[in-house]
Order: structure tokens, then C-alpha cells, then sequence
DNA sequence: TCAAAAGTGTTGGGATTACACCCATGG
DNA sequence: CCATGGGTGTAATCCCAACACTTTTGA
């Protein structure tokens, strides 16, 4: 590829032809509550004018000198302290009226945390809630929009990805999982079938310490290997449930 | 949804904090050669500076004014001539530096044509040329990579929506069919397989027609019926490959 | 001892894969 | 008549879905 041309010798004219706009990042954070066994959303009240007081998706205009990738793990670390967490791009809204303050383009990132490892601190400052799936209050925006293709790529990537375990803690249960997997997919699954395949796959290690909070005989505690995972997608294997 | 604000209430701060960024959409025109059998990419010859007479992904800046997807939509038509065509969004790229001549956020859409279709004309004198996946020159900026990201799209779409024939003519034929998702794939596919395949699905309407050109024998067309295949959704069935 | 959750196997049907020969026809 | 591409069927295997009882143990 030839790229001769330094940034001195373009004319600006080019540029100069375009009509900037405000582009902001909106946030999607998944949780699973190992509790009450419930898939969850951390909303934010909005602090700040218009539409202050109303529930939304955390966000923020990308800055000038950040990478648009950047801007999303600032937001995320911004309100819950994290980093290094499983943060993709989904998609962007671009309709010219969508924000009735100015013409703004959103770019919708989503992420998956577990419930407990965020910066409460932070969260409360920000005003932010988690909210089960089927609780969502109205959201500010298209940010309703933005939570349904959440959703759907949140079911399409667990069914072939294994990023259930990001959001369950290091140790989980056979149980616990298969109840995320439910909330997931919004409908109950076969719990010897489901089992058989996660087993299959050799790809968790059982421990042999057990969770004994939910009930007397107790559960195991399993681990997902990560580099099993990465060795068996070397040799061709496929993660896939379903 | 409450939205009493009106775009008066609104004080001004909240924006003027942003920054505002040149967003661009680019678009990944795919067409099926059929007589080569070859799937093909449209490219232009870039004629503004910087990095005149590259190859490029068409595409232009957002205006203000205009729906991102209207944007994809508007660059489509301009190249090709074309409208009421399959076309997606893919993905956003924005790192900070990937444009030397600005900060440039861009948009990248995807599009299936039938080859034949587009005004020549108007082609031409963009400088555009089809190229083959497997010839593909080098691109300016981070086109390439949006070009391998497309044809994953394209392969994840491809198993699970009937869009291969947004590629083809409105009569084709099975080898032709087979031709194209083997270059999808980029391997062969079994013939007597995807035949069975297909025709199980019910989609196919078979005609009394032959295609000569390719063989003594002839090779029947067959039509896509979109109406059945929105019936079929309708029950239940889920377009499948593999 | 019993309630409540954890754990365990088998079977039948449907789908996918692999595979090789005959057909039709124009030149 | 023959070369060329079009068209066809079957058998073996794998995968998935359906389904019910036993185990453990704290209270």
C-alpha cells in the first residue's frame, strides 16, 4: 500500500467539505445476579440536561484524540471502575433526528460484568441501577432500541462463543450456569442435555470444592479453562450450543 | 417515554462540550460474476486527494441533515445508480489516527448487487472496477480490513438468511446457486447436498426454462419466492446452510 | 425422615455427510 | 458417438431432543 502523501501535503479542501458531527458511545452492561438468578442491565440516571432524571444507557461524546474503542472503555471504567472486561461494538444509530438537542451519531458498544466487581462508589455517584431484562423502565432516546439488539446479539454470540463465563464469577456451578444460559435465552433448557454438552466440550474443570448456599447436597464448583479453550479452537473446534 | 423537553428548553453546555468528528460512511459492494463464476468487490479508483488514484471502498462524509443509513444509501445510488437494495450496516471504525488527513470516523455498510444491474456510466466515470475476492489491490487506509470483515459478514449472513440471491439474477440456476456459495465459502460445498438442501426448503419454484449457455444438456432455472419464504417464517422455519 | 436441589443414561428420529453413476444433447 | 456438464439416491453416522428417577444432607 502507498501512502506517499504526509499530512502537509493534503489539501484541506477535502476535509474541509465535510460537516462535522457529534458522536458519542452508549454503553450496554450485562449482569447476571447469581442470587436471584437474574440477567441484568446497569442503567444510569441521566445528571445532566435535557431529559435529566430520565433512565438511560452511560454514555459520552468521543473525544477528538481517542480511539472511538477507547472512548468506550472510558465510559465503561468511568462508571464502574472496570477495565480489561469483555467490551465489543454492536452498532450505530445515525437518524438525523434522534436526539432532539443536537445531530448526534451514537456508537453502541456492549459489555459483560459480573455483578459485584464494579466500583459501588462510582455507581451510586452516577446514579446508576441494575434492572432485571423484563424491568426496564423507559429509556431516554432510542436507547430502548439500542437494549433489544443488545439482546439479540447477546443471544446470537453465547450460542456459539463461550462468554457466558464472563459473567459469572471464576467459580460457578453447573446450576448457576445453566440458569444464565436461561435468562439468556428466555426460556427454560434441559438441564441433562445441557449439562452433557458443557461437559463434553472439556472445557470447564470441576473442583472439588462444592456451593452448599442453595442447597444441602451441594453443587460443584467448575472453572472455565480458558487455555483448553484456546487449544481446542487450534485443532478446529467450534464452542456451540444448541 | 417522557420527552417534555423541547429543543428550546435545552441548554446549549451539554453539546458544546462535545467535539465534533468528520463521520463518513464507506460501502462494501458485493456482485457475483456469473459467467466467471467469481464473487466479486466494486472499488473505486479515488479521485480527491489525499491518496488519489488508490483503490478504495466508496463513500462519502454524513451530511448533517441526512439518516446514517440515507448517507449508505445516497453513496450507493451515486456510484451504481441503484436503490432498493439489500444493504447492512457492518461496523464502525474509529481509531484516532486512521485517517491522515483528519480525524475521520467511519461507517461501514455492506450491499449485495446484482452484477449488470448498476449504470455503467456512472461507474466509470468514478473510476470504479470489479475485482476478484482473490485479487483484491491494496486499499487505502483500513479498507482492507473492513473488506475481511465484510466477507465474514457476509459468510455469517449467508448460512442463516436467503440473501445469496440478492446476487443473482431473478432466474438462475443450481450450479449457479452452488458456484456462488462456494465462493462465499471460498470452498466446495457437495453437490448433490446442497441441491437436496435447497429444494427441501420449499423456496426454489422450478421453471420449464433451460439455461444452454453452460451445457449441452441445459440447466434449469429457478426463481427465489420470497412470498413463501415469509410464509415459512411465519410457521416457525428457519433458513438454514450446513 | 423428609424436603429440596444435584446429579445421572438411554433411546429414537432427524439431519448431515460421504459417495458414484446415468442422462441429455450439441457438435 | 462422445464429451460435457446436469441430475439423481442410499447408507452410515452424528447430534439433538425427550424423558424420570436416585442421591445427598441439613434441618
Amino acid at each position: 500500500m502507498k501512502i506517499n502523501s504526509s499530512i502537509n501535503d493534503i489539501p484541506k479542501s477535502y476535509y474541509q467539505d465535510s460537516e462535522s458531527i457529534n458522536v458519542a458511545v452508549d454503553c450496554i452492561i450485562w449482569g447476571f445476579d447469581i442470587k436471584k438468578e437474574k440477567l441484568k442491565l446497569l442503567l444510569i440516571k441521566r445528571l445532566v440536561e435535557p431529559l435529566a432524571g430520565e433512565w438511560s444507557l452511560v454514555g459520552s461524546f468521543v473525544k477528538i484524540n481517542e480511539d472511538l474503542d477507547f472512548s468506550a472503555t472510558r465510559v465503561l471504567k468511568e462508571l464502574t471502575g472496570l477495565e480489561n472486561i469483555f467490551l465489543e461494538q454492536l452498532q450505530s444509530f445515525g437518524k438525523k433526528d434522534r436526539d432532539p438537542g443536537a445531530r448526534v451519531i451514537s456508537i453502541v458498544y456492549w459489555s459483560l460484568i459480573q455483578i459485584g466487581q464494579q466500583d459501588e462508589e462510582l455507581v451510586n455517584a452516577h446514579g446508576a441501577n441494575w434492572f432485571d431484562l423484563n424491568e426496564v423502565p423507559n429509556l431516554i432516546l432510542d436507547h430502548k432500541k439500542m437494549v433489544e439488539m443488545a439482546l439479540l446479539k447477546l443471544q446470537q454470540n453465547a450460542r456459539y462463543r463461550p462468554i457466558g463465563f464472563e459473567l459469572l464469577p471464576k467459580k460457578f456451578t453447573l446450576p448457576q450456569l445453566l440458569k444464565l444460559y436461561q435468562e439468556i435465552y428466555q426460556k427454560p433448557l434441559d438441564d441433562r442435555n445441557f449439562r452433557k454438552k458443557l461437559i463434553s466440550m472439556n472445557l470447564l474443570n470441576k473442583l472439588d470444592e462444592k456451593d452448599k448456599s442453595t442447597s444441602k447436597k451441594g453443587a460443584f464448583y467448575y472453572e472455565f479453562d480458558g487455555k483448553k479453550y484456546n487449544e481446542l479452537v487450534k485443532t478446529g473446534f467450534n464452542f456451540s450450543l444448541f
